[in-house]
DNA sequence: TGTCTATATTGACGTTCATCGATATGCTCG
DNA sequence: CGAGCATATCGATGAACGTCAATATAGACA
């Protein structure tokens, strides 16, 4: 569900070394686009969760898992959480009654080589 | 000359490979302060001035030079630089009448260690 | 000193966003 | 089926943000 309008891959014509980067020009459009998937991360919440989800020893994480460490109410976790899903940041497994939440390591890696 | 409150450094008590980023649960403190630098960069205009200084072949680039290219107003321009300064990712130096800016890499750096 | 030019600041406006309480959906199990 | 729990969605609210026109600041130069 959701309109999940933000999957757009960040790659496109640079060079090697910096392929979805600030190495060189970016049209507005590129530039949008990064910077929504910026504006996923940028967020204490969200980098909080993208941590825990890191951090856990299986590799996933139950939704229900984070509401206390974060101090936040269930609505709000979980808008967090689709946001961070609608990214392309991690993957949502509905499992029984529980959601269970993982990284998606490509679209980290994105992240990582926008500035490099 | 602005506040700059937000140049606090994001490096802190990680492990190595990921010193300032989400390898392990991250404090409240250290996630607002790390959420508050991408949100400089989580811009559509301000990614494109980052991209243009760096594809600059001098590594610098006068203020004068951006509003064509970017399709803003003086004022919106001079807004976006100071975001960008107050956040360390760009020096300002002024020479006579004109503003020429720069990259700082070792903040930009940090950056690309957020997400490792 | 005064005029021109480059840049910064101010004030306002509309949009986006983070958050919550209330409610809806959907699964489990008795 | 019905009760209970986990999660998502809705609606509202206050704060933050991007943008611009108007104005202020400040250096260059005659």
């Amino acid at each position: 569900m959701g309109k999940s309008a933000t999957q757009i891959p960040v790659v496109a014509t640079g060079p090697q070394c910096c392929p979805a980067g600030i190495a060189e020009p970016m049209e507005r459009d590129q530039a949008t686009a990064v910077a929504h998937l910026l504006k996923a991360v940028a967020d204490p919440s969200r980098l909080q969760l993208l941590a825990l989800i890191r951090a856990s020893d299986a590799g996933e994480i139950c939704a229900c898992d984070f509401t206390e460490p974060l101090g936040l109410s269930q609505p709000t976790v979980s808008h967090h959480l689709k946001v961070l899903t609608d990214a392309g940041l991690i993957r949502r497994e509905q499992r029984g009654t529980w959601a269970w939440f993982s990284i998606e390591p490509d679209r980290l890696n994105e992240l990582a080589a926008i500035f490099c």
